[in-house]
RNA sequence: GGGCUCGUAGAUCAGCGGAAGAUCGCCCCCUUGGCAUGGGGGAGGCCUCGGGUUCAAAUCCCGACGAGUCCA
């Protein structure tokens, strides 16, 4: 390995290599002195209030001078649509990774392998990165950052050094710190690492001053392999086909060592730190205000570039973000609020990032309802606690795990409120791991599914043509499974199932026999079709398509890209796919949007779509360079997963949506006729789905509404008469509101209740909405009614009452209309009473409270007498079945049962 | 994607197979010159919806819908 940091620039410049005293490990250096590598812990900072530099420069300075620096040596500096010279925080052109942690991740996976070529070669950028590893550590050790910028200088060579490799980096690196930065070359130290991350390792040199570690030179020319010959830590690493020049230099610590400020922090976030300082009355806990400095320029940025708070991926980490923020904030008693903070956070980055402050409303939205909901979330945590304290007296480990696991209630919060009862609350040192364990038995699910490559290719000939319905072709390739009989053509027009889009179907045509295609599917580069009856291998075919089948998904299928554009234009950039099912009847669309669609937006919705549709909008469908696409559209393309290869299909419909897409689609929108959004639900928190149909569908739903409309007004005939018929997806929508019950079951439901209603005259409504209103509340009364017993009934019941010869207790035992307990109960609040009352449902015994009986075997008995059974409490029993004639002889025997027990007694 | 909770009065919740409850809030009355307060009374429930088990379901089982929360 040592050959690989034997370079020409140490030894031209009279550099010595040495072994650190402290950690063993090599490095070069121009003092002949040194002992210490220059790298922590073996040394400690040098610079603080210290630094070696001529003046302090902000992080606009150092960013600046490195990318012109760069520049001037023939770097390209990139360009994105959406955010400028950078990607977002956001990783949305991978998805192995949540957010954005080093500037080659831009370049992962597709440029690192070398399947699609580097958008420019060699290549300078800034790259915004967030890290929430050494979360606990940020304000306290005074060093780390949840949000940092990587600088990186990149060269990708297919040959050992076609651009450049090791040599060129390490004398642009010792110029740009000489020159730009103004570091004295002899402070600098150059200490042998090995680089791993990723998949991929390689050599790399720390470049260290003052016991802060301001670049790394990283030179990637493995990746991992089973095969491999090198051997890193237990793993088989071989070459990678390309030499990448990865060099990463901390932004913020590079300008920190020029201002030498008491902690990075200073230098990073000085506005918001001045901002605090202001709005804090007692300062003294330091590590907060940097951790709440740091947290606040994080959540900038990922609000910023489009994170939606959520229970899922990266949406998880910005709610965890927003309220460790908010804990701060209450802790340190800051006058702001976490929303004031962010956006004054995103005033100062607004010069140098300005795509951020153009999110500014909805972040701001956002933190507003994300800092309510954990207000919300806390206090009932705090009623929860009390609860447990007043039961148990204390909060046991268990406790605090349900606390945190299940109401998402931090220890250390439980721990605050528990004092304010004063009740000490012990945190077990090992929490984390407990929930961790909680955690261990939720395995994922492994979708290891081998793919053949043995199998002949098809070329697909619903790209050159979307609309083709017929097609000639050989059978190249065939099989019998349990499926059925496995074709492969040498071309196909039948679309396999993928992206969301069902399978084609239709019939292959062989020797005038039409074969029913029942399935199609695509193995790597072969297209499957699974036909009922076999066939024979080399035979000519003719391909039909079910074109009704196809043209209806097809309409969903640009209908669901037009109905993500117009949500986009009604709510704003932050809109995002989270995944789509297209359908011949009807399509789903789920995205990410932090709040549910309310009602009034459903409209708005349906009708920018349907706008959309009216302007007859022609669809562009071309195969773009990846470079090319993400350069003219951004990474909006990837909405619906990023597909592989240096070439992707781009389906855009100008002004309105832009997708990597590999579906087949209309030629113009006006073909979708007209959307109609179906329906809308919070399918997890910050993910909503639309359901809609285009075309036909459309009008058969909104025949089947009309249909459904009509049935329920004839229903309601006898009683209600609705004047107007307008808007009947609303009224209808609003009824099963009040009803609280979905379409299908409306009619059953109002059935229900007009059946619980007593008849009454006609009565004229002017719509829906208000005859269910008052069926509702005349239900509701006549239940009411049920239960109020008239003093009359039961004066006339004990009136008639049996009175036991030689006892003062009397016998009641009737049929009631009104509810038998509501009868009975009333009866034996004087005292002296044995009630049997029958409401037709049940036979409901009571006593008074100065009887001494037990009802209980006597409901037993009755109740097998009527073919069922009974109980209940002593004085008070229910009983029944299915055997309804023999009410009367079983209000008889309860009678004649309750006399002889009670005259047993005397 | 996986897990754990929870849907009962306007709010917070109790009840967890046998007459739907508490506290706060609301309305009325009494106490005061007026208020805070105190005392008394009252209104307010499709116990989320659907299916099943049972003589009997807010309660047990299944499903749907809605909400909260943790982990990757």
């Amino acid at each position: 390995m040592q050959k690989e940091y034997d370079l020409q620039f140490f030894h031209n410049n009279g550099y010595i290599r040495k072994k650190c005293k402290a950690c063993g490990d090599y490095f070069w250096t121009l003092d002949a002195q040194a002992e210490l590598c220059g790298d922590q812990p073996c040394v400690k900072f040098n610079f603080i209030g210290n630094s070696l530099t001529k003046k302090p420069l902000t992080l606009a300075d150092v960013r600046e001078n490195f990318l012109s620096f760069f520049e001037k040596h023939d770097h390209s500096r990139l360009h994105y649509p959406e955010t400028g010279q950078r990607c977002p925080v956001i990783a949305r052109w991978r998805s192995d990774i949540y957010l954005t942690i080093a500037s080659i991740a831009d370049f992962q996976p597709h440029v690192t392998s070398g399947i699609v070529p580097p958008p420019a070669n060699p290549l300078v950028i800034s790259q915004p990165c967030i890290r929430l590893n050494d979360l606990d550590e940020v304000g306290k050790s005074g060093r780390h950052l949840t949000t940092f910028e990587m600088m990186g200088h990149h060269a990708f060579n297919k040959n050992i050094d076609e651009i450049y490799w090791k040599e060129e980096t390490v004398v642009y690196c010792d110029e740009f710190f000489r020159t730009k930065i103004g570091i004295p070359r002899e402070a600098i130290n150059y200490k042998e690492q090995l680089w791993i991350g990723g998949g991929n390792a390689g050599p790399c040199v720390e470049v260290l001053d003052g016991g802060l570690e301001i670049a790394t030179l990283v030179f990637m020319n493995l990746k991992e392999d089973e095969h491999g010959e090198t051997l890193i830590e237990g793993k088989h690493y071989a070459p990678n086909p390309l030499n990448i020049v990865d060099t990463g230099y901390g932004l913020e610590r590079v300008a920190w060592f020029t201002t030498g400020t008491p902690t990075v922090y200073e230098t990073a976030v000085p506005k918001m730190l001045t901002l605090l300082y202001d709005a804090i009355k007692d300062t003294s806990d330091k590590a907060s205000i940097y951790a709440l400095a740091d947290h606040s320029k994080c959540l900038s940025f990922m609000l910023g570039d489009g994170i939606v708070p959520s229970n899922v991926k990266a949406g998880y980490l910005a709610r965890l973000m927003i309220r460790r923020s908010i804990r701060f904030l209450e802790k340190l008693q800051c006058e702001l609020t976490l929303q004031q903070l962010v956006e004054q956070q995103l005033e100062y980055l607004g010069k140098e990032f300005p795509s951020l402050k153009k999110r500014k409303d909805q972040v701001g939205e956002i933190l507003d309802i994300e800092t309510r909901r954990f207000s919300d979330t806390l206090s009932k945590g705090e009623g929860l606690i009390k609860r447990i304290l007043k039961e148990k007296q204390t909060i046991d480990p268990n406790a605090l795990i349900m606390l945190y696991d299940t109401h998402g209630i931090p220890p250390d919060v439980v721990q605050n409120i528990a004092q304010k009862e004063n009740v000490m609350v012990f945190i077990p040192p090992n929490f984390d791991s407990m929930i961790a364990l909680l955690h261990s038995h939720e395995k994922p699910e492994e979708g290891t599914s081998e793919v053949r490559t043995d199998l002949p290719v098809t070329r697909p000939l619903y790209y050159d043509d979307h609309y083709m319905k017929e097609f000639d072709a050989k059978i190249v390739w065939q099989q019998t499974t349990a499926r059925g009989t496995e074709v492969i053509l040498d071309k196909t027009a039948f679309y396999p199932e993928g992206g969301g889009q069902p399978a084609d179907k239709g019939v292959l045509i062989v020797h005038g026999k039409p074969l029913q295609v029942v399935h199609v599917e695509k193995v790597a580069d072969s297209i499957i079709h699974i036909l009922e009856h076999p066939v024979n291998l080399g035979e000519e075919t003719h391909g039909k398509i079910d074109w009704d089948h196809r043209y209806a998904l097809m309409k969903h299928h640009t209908g669901t890209h037009v109905v993500n554009g117009a949500l986009r234009r009604l709510f704003g950039e932050h809109i995002w796919q989270a995944g789509s099912q297209l359908g011949v009847t009807e399509a789903r669309f789920d995205f990410a949007h932090y709040k549910p669609i309310a009602e009034d937006e459903i409209k708005k919705i349906e009708s920018i779509a349907n706008e959309f549709v009216r302007q007859s909008v022609p669809v562009e469908k071309k195969v773009m360079e990846r470079n090319n696409a993400e350069r003219e559209y951004g990474f909006r393309l990837y909405q619906g997963g990023v597909p592989p290869g240096n070439l992707i299909r781009v389906l855009n419909l100008p002004g309105i949506d832009v997708e990597a897409c590999g579906g087949t689609h209309l030629n113009n929108t006006k073909e979708i006729e007209k959307i109609r959004i179906l329906k809308t639900e919070r399918i997890q928190d910050g993910v909503n789905r639309i359901t809609f149909a285009a075309g036909k569908m459309a009008d058969i739903y909104q025949k089947e509404e009309n249909e459904l409309y009509h049935r329920v007004i004839m229903l309601l005939a006898p009683e209600y008469a609705v004047t107007n018929n307008e808007n009947i997806s609303e009224q209808l929508r609003e009824v099963e509101k009040i009803f609280s019950v979905s379409a299908d079951q409306l009619e059953k439901t109002l059935q229900r209740f007009l059946n619980g209603t007593t008849k009454k005259n006609k009565i004229s409504f002017l719509n829906l909405v208000d005859a269910g209103n008052h069926l509702f509340n005349e239900w509701k009364n006549v239940q009411k009614q049920k239960k109020v017993v008239s003093s009359d009934i039961i004066e006339r019941l004990q009136h008639d009452a049996f009175q036991i010869p030689g006892t003062t207790i009397k016998i009641i035992s009737s049929r009631s209309e009104i509810d038998a307990i509501a009868i009975a109960g009333a009866i034996i609040r004087e005292p002296g009473y044995v009630a049997h009352i029958y409401d037709g449902k049940k036979l409901v015994s009571a006593a008074s409270n100065n009887v001494e009986i037990d009802l209980r075997p006597l409901a037993s008995e009755i109740g097998k007498l009527l073919g069922g059974s009974g109980g209940g409490k002593p004085k008070l029993t229910q009983c029944g079945g299915p055997n309804r004639d023999k009410i009367n002889e079983a209000l008889q025997t309860a009678k004649q049962i309750t006399i002889q027990q009670l005259k047993k007694q005397k």
